[in-house]
DNA sequence: CCATATGATTATCA
DNA sequence: TGATAATCATATGG
């Protein structure tokens, strides 16, 4: 409660966006692994974090053979695919990773597009290096030329040709480090333009928000689709994981913030999936004895878990008052309980319409507000919202 | 242009 | 580590 605002440092920045604390969190831990970690997360804060810590300590301390910032710039081109592989391997990744996605088109032709991008930088690396290095040998074997010239004339000892190649070579190779610096910031800034989301967020399709609205409200006692059941759902919205958990995460917080405003749109998908729950229940009562039933919306691997089924399982009971006894198919009816729930609620001929104590509050909420300890299972405190409560959210 | 909706990020916590 | 709560930044509808 009592916790920062977090914008202590970024208020205007565009990219980034690290709090102070973090900030300073980071930079005082060891990020020698930072990079190693998220890469393949989007725009990684590590990242950004890790590249100017090297571009701002390497005015101090120059060279000296073992580097370390210089082994960290050498693993982040490789990491990005700039100094790696070849660049062939590297489109086909790309193309991969673009097909895998399920090929929506607009994110394809963005990543595409970064793609390219990230091939000018790669090549322009690339012939700077090898200009650089040429450069270097020209530059070596003309000293050592010279040197053998004026061997002629004085004696030169190999010791001092060796301290010769040895400045040469560090010269070049702190050249070599700062082309390795500008590359990352290229490789940095081109991050954060293309690969940041927040940057340019795209809503989800009609569709994505549909199914995900669906599980949602067919699993409202208890919102936490499992791992499998974020992957599935991930799938058929072709979106990723973590968009579906971010997803979730919104809507519980704000599904339980303000009840009333999602009533209608409650009521709206329980009316959806009444129809293929009441049939699913239909089928599964009717065939009872053999397990198995068909869940309606659950593809090939019908794998939404549900951890508190037997709780739910007797709720529905007591709630029709009659029972669908002794059917087995507590865990995969379960799903659609919720669904059935509105149904039943709507029957009743009730409409608050106020959210104030609506009758289809969700039962999980406990008196904290919340679903996640289902421990207790106490009665049914619809958690209204105090006249002067303030939504932080949508009052700014 | 404004208010609201919404996806993503961050700080905290258990 | 995954969840929550607050916040941010962009989308969207009027």
């Amino acid at each position: 409660v009592l916790r920062q605002p977090r914008a202590l440092s970024c208020h205007g920045c565009n990219s980034g966006h690290l709090g102070m604390k973090s900030v300073l969190k980071r930079i005082d831990g060891s990020f020698r692994l930072a990079y190693k970690i998220r890469v393949g997360d989007q725009l990684s804060t590590w990242q950004l974090v890790d590249v100017m810590s090297c571009l701002s300590i390497r005015g101090a301390q120059e060279e000296d053979p073992p580097d370390p910032q210089l082994m960290r710039l050498d693993n982040m081109l490789l990491a990005e695919g700039v100094s790696g592989p070849e660049k062939g391997g590297g489109s086909a990744a790309a193309a991969a990773a673009a097909a895998a996605s399920g090929g929506s088109s607009d994110n394809s032709i963005e990543h595409s597009d970064y793609r390219a991008k990230l091939t000018q930088i790669r090549q322009i690396y690339h012939t700077e290096l090898e200009k650089y290095e040429q450069a270097c040998n020209e530059f070596t074997t003309h000293v050592m030329n010279l040197l053998r010239e004026q061997s002629r004339t004085r004696p030169i000892s190999p010791k001092e040709i060796e301290r010769m190649v040895g400045i040469i070579h560090r010269k070049f190779s702190s050249i070599q480090m700062q082309l390795k610096q500008s590359t990352c910031e290229a490789v940095m800034i081109l991050r954060s333009r293309f690969l940041d989301a927040r940057r340019k967020r795209r809503n989800f399709s009609k569709q994505a928000t549909e199914i995900l609205n669906e599980y949602f409200y067919s699993h409202l006692s208890n919102p936490y689709p499992s791992e499998e059941a974020k992957e599935e759902l991930a799938k058929k919205c072709s979106i990723t994981v973590s968009q579906v958990s971010n997803w979730f995460g919104n809507k519980r917080i704000r599904y339980k913030k303000n009840i009333g405003k999602f009533q209608e749109e409650a009521n709206l998908y329980a009316a959806k999936t009444a129809v293929t729950a009441a049939h699913a229940v239909a089928a599964a009562v009717q065939n009872n004895q053999t397990n198995s039933p068909t869940t309606p919306n659950s593809g090939s691997s019908g794998s939404f878990n549900l951890p508190n089924s037997g709780d739910m399982f007797m709720n529905m009971q007591s709630l029709n008052g009659d029972s669908y006894q002794g059917s087995q198919v507590g865990a995969n009816v379960q799903s659609q309980v919720d669904t059935l729930r509105h149904v039943i609620n709507q029957t009743g001929g009730y409409s608050d319409g106020l959210g104030g104590n609506s009758l289809y509050s969700p039962h999980n909420l406990n008196a904290n507000g919340g679903w996640q300890d289902a421990t207790t299972p106490s009665s049914v405190t619809s958690p209204t919202e105090g006249p002067g409560s303030v939504h932080s959210d949508t009052s700014n």
